[in-house]
DNA sequence: ATAGGGATTCTC
DNA sequence: AGAATCCCTATT
């Protein structure tokens, strides 16, 4: 992908395109994780703009998912899985580490989309410095779900941000990815969930979706299971 | 009140 | 392979 244009966080956003990102992420999260693949993730902060494409994602349900953090209800940690679609749920884990989803199903509904791998297009020496490793090489520098936070700048302080709204955190391509149908296809890796054996949650359900041939994925797709095949947008 | 454990990452 | 490290969740 060549020269990213970098959208001005105070830049307008077409009135027109609110709903239709709306409608893109309150679908069912497979879908969403899969179409999320190609688009381009973006922060900006007093530092300045960072972001990339967004190479590998990973569905998460309600109630019905063992793996899901939804899967005992509303809690405190959770709700915003519940909330409205397109809205950023951040979370920490082991204590040290922050992770990044994208709510999806309708409110009410929970679902969310972990972001876990980017292939960083923007700002990639205030990502490097961020990270503390500055010789780090640029696929390895967003390749992993905490990576990611770090790099980005994303904490705790983002949980329920509208990330439709084009400032702070935002994701651009989705619905505007629609116009192109260059894009529309592409070869995507399909496998199962990562760390999730505990509830033997992740056995049926292949929700873990990554660009393939993408040099910045969180760790290899088993290339037995995880089958190379064309998907195409609706 | 308290114990158990995690959608991870880095180092040994 | 093991640690780091905290807070969410469930249980007493």
């Amino acid at each position: 992908m060549s020269g990213v244009v970098v959208v001005d966080p105070h830049v307008e956003i077409d009135a027109d395109r609110e709903p239709l990102a709306r409608a893109f992420f309150s679908r069912p999260g497979p879908i969403v994780a899969r179409e999320l693949l190609g688009t381009l993730l973006l922060r900006s902060d007093e530092a300045g703009v960072t972001g990339g494409v967004i190479v590998e994602t990973e569905a998460y349900g309600g109630s019905d998912d063992a793996a899901s953090h939804a899967r005992a209800g509303s809690t405190r940690r959770t709700a915003t899985m519940f909330g409205p679609p397109g809205h950023a749920y951040v979370y920490r884990i082991y204590g040290l580490h922050w992770c990044l989803n994208v709510v999806t199903e309708e409110p009410g509904q929970a679902g969310a989309v972990l972001i876990r791998a980017l292939l960083p297009t923007v700002g990639s020496e205030l990502m490097r410095h961020r990270r503390g490793r500055p010789a780090d090489r640029l696929e390895r520098l967003c390749a992993g779900p905490a990576r990611i936070c770090q790099a980005l700048a994303i904490d705790g302080g983002l949980d329920g941000h509208d990330l439709t709204t084009g400032h702070r955190l935002w994701m651009v391509g989705p619905p505007a990815a629609e116009t192109s149908d260059e894009t529309r296809e592409e070869a995507v890796l399909i496998g199962p969930r990562v760390g999730v054996d505990y509830a033997g949650a992740s056995a049926a359900r292949r929700w873990r979706f990554g660009s393939s041939g993408s040099p910045a994925l969180s760790r290899p797709f088993r290339p037995g299971s995880a089958t190379d095949e064309k998907a195409k947008r609706p």
